[in-house]
This record gives C-alpha cells, structure tokens and sequence, in this order.
DNA sequence: AGCTAATTAACAATCATTGTTATAATATAA
DNA sequence: TTATATTATAACAATGATTGTTAATTAGCT
C-alpha cells in the first residue's frame, strides 16, 4: 500500500472525497502486517473516530483494493482478510489454533515454476498462491488447547 | 474415498444407517473429479432419487470429512468444493474465469519445503497448500469473457 | 457561504451453511 | 416379519459475512 499522503493524492485524482473514515481506515492499514477482518478493522476505526459503519468500511476496503493498494485474502477462515502488503511478493502462514495469518516470502519461481507447468496440462498460469498451515509460536507455547487472543 | 461397498462396511461398523441419500450422495463422489459444490451435489442426488434437503446433503459431506474420507477444499471462490481425492497428495488448479477446480500433482518436498522452513521462524508447519490461479483450456478457447457453464 | 456530486448510515437482503424439531425410515432382535 | 429403539430426514428458522437500497449528510469546488 503507498504512503498515506499518496492515497490521499490518489484519491482526490479519482473524484474521491477524502472522509474521516476513510482516513482512519488507511490509518488502521498502514503498515499493518496483523491480516484483520473488516470486523477488526471496523473496531479500530471507531476506536480512532466513534463512529463508522461497518459497510463503510467493506466499500473502502473494496476500493483499496481495485486500486491495488491492498490485498483481499481468503484463506478458508470464513472470513476475507485484507492485507496492505502489495509491493513485495509473498505468501501465508496460517495458524490452525488461532487463524492469525502471517506473510512469507518464498521464491518459487526457477525449480517450482517449472515442476507446475509440467504438470499443468493447458492451463495458463496468472498466479500461484502457497498456504502453509500449522501452529504459529504463540501457540505452540501454549500446547494444543483452543484459544483465539490476537 | 474408499469404494462405495467400503463405505458401507465403514457406516454400518460406526453405527450410522445406510438411507438411499447417503447412498446417492456416496454415489455422486465416487470417482469425482469435478470438485463439486454442495448444491451441485444436492442437484445430482436429486435427479437419482427425487428427493433430498440440502441440509443432509451438508451433513453427509462433513460426515465424510471427519471420516477422512472426502476433502473440504475453499480456494476463495465464495463455497467450499468437495474432494473425493484424498489418498494422493495434490493440489489445485483454479481458473479464475469459470472457477472450476482441478487437481495437480506436484512434488513439494524436497527442495522446496526447505525454503519453507527456512523462512516459517517458529512456526510449525503441518500441511502446505498451493493454489494455482489462471485460465483453464475451455477458457482460454474462449478468450476472456466471462462464462460459467459447466 | 452555497451548490452538487459523492459518501455515509441505517436499514433490509442475500448467500452459504448450520441449528432445531417433529416425523419417518433403518437395523436388529424377537 | 413385525415391533422397537435409534438414527436420519425434511422443513423450517437462524446465523454470519457481505452487499444492496435509499434518504440524509458532507467534502470539495466556485
């Protein structure tokens, strides 16, 4: 995601007004590597301001991320998490005890790359997305019993 | 997923009667490739024996889950799709045009899970899973409009 | 300050999935 | 082969995440 001085100036180039919610939401995503659902986001947002809808907050999430400042992600959850990492390539940790999802960069390109389009049949690759499930830190401390703290 | 008679034996040996839904929907999975979703389930079942809830239909799916003997797959497209293909490791290929779902073998071993682990700090990794987003054969025919038909 | 288009909030609505409960059907044993 | 206990089913209603609708508000320009 860019600077928030720069969606500013981009949104004003694309006839968007520039609200107190919307600032408070590139706020709440700037520099954010936590992976929130709009409930999250939605709660620290009122937190800044008082009051928001949640809707709000989905349209602008949605926005950000037709401008391609953001990243959508569903990693079977039930719930989409946004994610304001765009610029540099990766892909996610997700934690099976707590659903906190963490960024990973991999390069699987040269070798990989290769062993796909091998296997791939017609198909014409865009994107290869990895997801590596297990336990993240927090809770491997803690053992196996269900929790779900951020 | 096991033959239909063995799934049978499996039933009847943990005490869950066989009905002609389960058995229509045992049927339906059987030697599926197609990954489909629960209402394209339920609309098959129905054509077999006439009559069946979708809720049922539910049921009997995360029944087979927990019996490890279909796969519950949510590659982003809004529903989760059902995977008979169990016993060998693979992965999916997903087009984003018509979002149908295919399975890919790839080796993730080797090589790679050690640049997995290199970078997963203290996570533990317990499954990895790759998705591949692009276009399918029928679609790439079809240059990019949009299309869904089966 | 005033105008206009864009935005917001407060709903209701949707879609996939699960919960509830009364009725029906299977398995088993007499 | 029929009675009985128990499980399964259908027909709802309910949930949770997300989107649609619309009237009222506000940002940004003049």
């Amino acid at each position: 995601m860019n600077s928030i001085s720069n969606l500013v100036d981009i949104y004003r180039l694309t006839n968007r007004k520039i609200t107190p919610q919307r600032l408070a939401i590139f706020n709440v995503l700037d520099s954010n590597t936590d992976h929130p659902t709009a409930e999250e986001i939605y709660e620290q947002v009122k937190s800044q301001i008082g009051n928001v809808s949640l809707k709000t907050v989905y349209q602008t999430l949605n926005e950000l991320e037709s401008l391609n400042q953001i990243q959508i992600i569903d990693v079977g959850t039930g719930t989409s998490r946004y994610d304001p990492n765009v610029n540099q390539l990766h892909h996610h940790l997700v934690c099976q005890n707590c659903s906190k999802v963490k960024d990973i960069e991999l390069d699987i390109s040269g070798e990989m790359l290769k062993a796909f389009s091998q296997n791939s049949g017609e198909f014409k690759i865009d994107r290869v997305e990895v997801v590596i499930r297990g336990l993240c830190e927090v809770c491997l401390g803690k053992g196996s019993s269900k929790q779900s703290e951020l």
